[in-house]
DNA sequence: CGCTTACTCAACCAGATGGTTGACAACGGC
DNA sequence: GCCGTTGTCAACCATCTGGTTGAGTAAGCG
């Protein structure tokens, strides 16, 4: 699983990292305030910021003993980017599917031999 | 790991599953023909279909003895409302943030005593 | 009716993931 | 200079994941 992409939907597989990404949004936090409203460990915590550093989402710089995290707002596009790509196709061929569905409904019953008036 | 969006993410996570939804896109497929691109075993296939049939992305039918496969492209919206949520939020912070900081670099040697917010 | 095709289910296995605890590194404050 | 704060690294553990093979089900076909 060492693609970009892979990496990049794993991270956002977890629900609490989801939520460190929302919480990010906001605003740059230290390790200690994003382990804050959850009950687990702070290693835990500073295990997942490495997943969605690995991924890319993340960036950590350093102040005195305090390691600030940021958020890349930017990598979340390639995410959309890939999955508008194919819904956008299959939702184009759907509604092409629906109008020639349409149409061949239009024919039945009728003479199909000649062209369709309005 | 139960929620949808985890599932969602999850599904997605994997390159295998992102080739067969793009080969989706074009149009619906059996298991088979799914399955035939790839090295892997038929039933290893199966699972993936499971994971993006309970993740909501895909649906099946059936055909005689054929299992036809069918993409769900509006499940996908659920995942980039999700990311451009938070993707917006943050450049949009960002954007201010960097407004404010061309402020006061333009304020600096000038008397800032004023309010700042509209 | 029996064979072949298309697929799923069950059991198993190696490796990844998410959590824990314990030790330790880096730095500011007193 | 030592102590407390902040965070990382390492080892360990249970569970999940993606793959395998083997057996079984469902349906068309000769």
């Amino acid at each position: 699983m060492a693609d970009h992409l892979s990496r990049l939907f794993a991270a956002l597989a977890d629900p609490t990292r989801r939520d460190m990404v929302a919480r990010l949004a906001v605003g740059d936090a230290t390790v200690g305030q994003l382990a804050e409203p959850y009950e687990v460990s702070v290693q835990a915590v500073s295990k997942h910021l490495k997943v969605l550093e690995d991924a890319g989402l993340v960036s950590r710089s350093r102040d005195a003993q305090r390691r600030p995290v940021h958020l890349e707002p930017e990598v979340l596009e390639v995410m959309t980017s890939w999955i508008e790509r194919y819904r956008r196709a299959a939702e184009e061929r759907y509604r092409r599917l629906d109008a020639l569905l349409a149409e061949m409904n239009a024919d039945t019953g009728i003479n199909a031999d000649e062209e369709q008036n309005p």
